[in-house]
DNA sequence: GTTAGCACTCCAGCTCCCCGAGTGCTAGCC
DNA sequence: GGCTAGCACTCGGGGAGCTGGAGTGCTAAC
């Protein structure tokens, strides 16, 4: 996998990316000798040009064109250079000061992070909720709704709040609740929050003979929700970067990311496997296990704090992208993110 | 403004709009007296193609091309002929299905509604909550969180559920926290929720002096969680779709467009007006106020029940499009939705 | 291993040209 | 007065052909 090259070989393709990134244009020869002061002849470069192209790690679009990158190269460049990695002070300053400002609500604080990520690196951005969270439940409300159903309301110590609505199987008034309620409490306040359904179907004889249904109800509907958590908080900011980038060739291209961003299924599976990665991850084109993202280059970061992954986020954007840079600002803005978190108590 | 046109002229109006919806391309004479059976001669056609440019209904793309209808055609087409609106069995069948499905979560529901508007007309959708809710305040918690933390939750009797963390003035115990939640129950149960931050403030001075502070902290906080409710819970689906209308001329215009729908703040003005609307609303192109707007058409309409409206909701797409069948699609979907929620006695 | 030189390739952009579609106008017909 | 046949006119789109430039690969010499 590991490919080695010499170190021209490998100061080349450092710069043919570099300069690509920045014009577009497809990279010949005489330009890397003249911007990128290599003290050799256009034709030694073209020599290793080609060493490069048969290394899969450029290609020509055509004869007589200069070379574009493959996702090998821009690979590669990732492997070998990206610890080159440097935020602009501005961004920097820009992260901190907006992590700085004091915060309260988790769900807003996410959202607003991810339109954060996506100004600074201008793609779109992803970030999503906390999922493992060792939250413990503080609190369980039941409130009786209009026709047969009531509302099961769980609060946290970190300030989460759940809430779900089940269809009463036996109609009960609104003292049998309060008692439910009472005793749900006595089961699973202080627990963890995961824990909670379990605990419950384990003490669920404990109940009185008419509270068992809902016992079991709300247990089911907590779990659910718990289920369910993980699609309801994916932030999504920016989509609009993906048409701007031409980049991508055909319109229908873009419809598909775009599309593809818009269903949260699939946004789960691009960041899923960013919360085992260690750092940052970087899934160039073809690398995306998503058909519809091979034209797309994704970076993510698991973020949390004390060496325990909470989230993730991460950008999507086009396979030509200024790495380096992209890369620092995923990663800063994890790594402040998870520190805001921990100062959240999340 | 509503200016008349003989029959023949209106005739030829109508059949030119479907059919440059349908085909995208200019419509000439011939097609027309070809395709829709007038029984007059393409000179005539002609004529009358004239006289309906002359009233700034259509206009040539350039000389010896066929008649594309202007934002003012578009419009007469609307006011004269949408009462032909209709839609297709399938998608009425599908709508009653979705809506006739049990459903719990208001959040939840509104966001399969965008889903389904969306899917059943191709284009983006747009579901604002409903905003002046008459729901009344079941149960008010207070819980404290580390560090000088509480949070407010706000239950209402149709399940809609507020939270909002707030930092304490003074600090506070849980015994302190219960005693303060136990009184704002006393005073807001039973209340229209909008009123209730009003309430407590009206009531401050009845609170022991130490949970003064509290009281109004609480009050503050409620209100703005309402005044972001707003914000918060609109639900946009299908943004992929302004992408495939390249109806839309260059990729700008729809960079424009989808970054206006990511803001909020402009999607909400969108539909502002909806609600006082009596029942659809359609903005062709330059009729919209929105300048990233011009170039596309917004259909709304306000949803609700017993003549009260609650929300709105609606589609952004290119000025070509079936208009029949959207505003017939559109106004379906309110309906039913407002029929949901009388039923969840939202 | 490097380089100068050269022949070769291919695209981008330009002009030119033609065809077809559609028009507006005029004159004649009912 | 409204309708229509006929005709001249206009314009955009698309194909053909040409040219220049950029970039290559190869070969032979240093």
């Amino acid at each position: 996998m590991e490919l080695d090259l010499d170190e021209r070989k490998a100061a080349i393709l450092r710069a043919l990316v570099l300069h690509y990134v920045n014009t577009g244009e497809p990279v010949g020869s005489k330009t890397l000798v003249e911007r990128y002061g290599f003290n050799v002849s256009p034709a030694t470069v073209r020599n290793e040009l080609s060493a490069l192209e048969d290394a899969g790690l450029i290609y020509q679009p055509h004869t007589s064109a200069g070379r574009i990158p493959t996702d090998a190269g821009y690979r590669y460049f990732v492997n070998a250079f990206s610890d080159e990695a440097r935020l602009p002070r501005a961004d920097e300053r820009r992260i901190r000061t907006f992590f700085g400002e004091p915060r309260f609500e988790l769900e807003d604080a996410l959202r607003e992070t991810a339109a954060l990520l996506s100004d600074i690196t201008d793609h779109a951005a992803v970030v999503f909720a906390p999922v493992l969270d060792r939250s413990t439940v503080r609190h369980v409300e039941l409130v009786a709704l209009p026709g047969e159903r009531a509302m099961v309301v769980v609060v946290t110590d970190s300030g989460r709040v759940e809430n779900q609505v089940l269809a009463l199987s036996d109609p009960l008034d609104d003292v049998q609740l309060s008692r439910a309620a009472e005793m749900l409490n006595r089961f699973v306040a202080g627990l963890p929050l995961e824990s909670a359904p379990r605990t419950i179907v384990d003490n669920v004889e404990r109940f009185p003979l008419e509270l068992r249904a809902l016992a079991a109800d709300v247990a089911r509907s907590l779990s659910e929700a718990l289920a369910e958590y993980q699609d309801q908080r994916v932030f999504l900011e920016g989509t609009s970067n993906i048409v701007d980038e031409h980049k991508f060739s055909d319109l229908e291209t873009v419809r598909r990311v775009i599309s593809a961003l818009e269903h949260r299924r699939l946004l789960l599976e691009l960041l899923a496997d960013a919360l085992s990665a260690g750092r940052v991850s970087v899934r160039i084109g073809s690398e995306n296990e998503l058909a519809e993202m091979r034209s797309c280059t994704v970076i993510t970061a698991p973020y949390g704090y004390e060496g325990s992954a909470l989230g993730s986020l991460g950008i999507v954007g086009p396979t030509r992208m200024d790495y380096r840079r992209t890369i620092a600002a995923v990663y800063e803005v994890a790594e402040n993110l998870g520190r805001m978190l921990s100062g959240l108590g999340v």
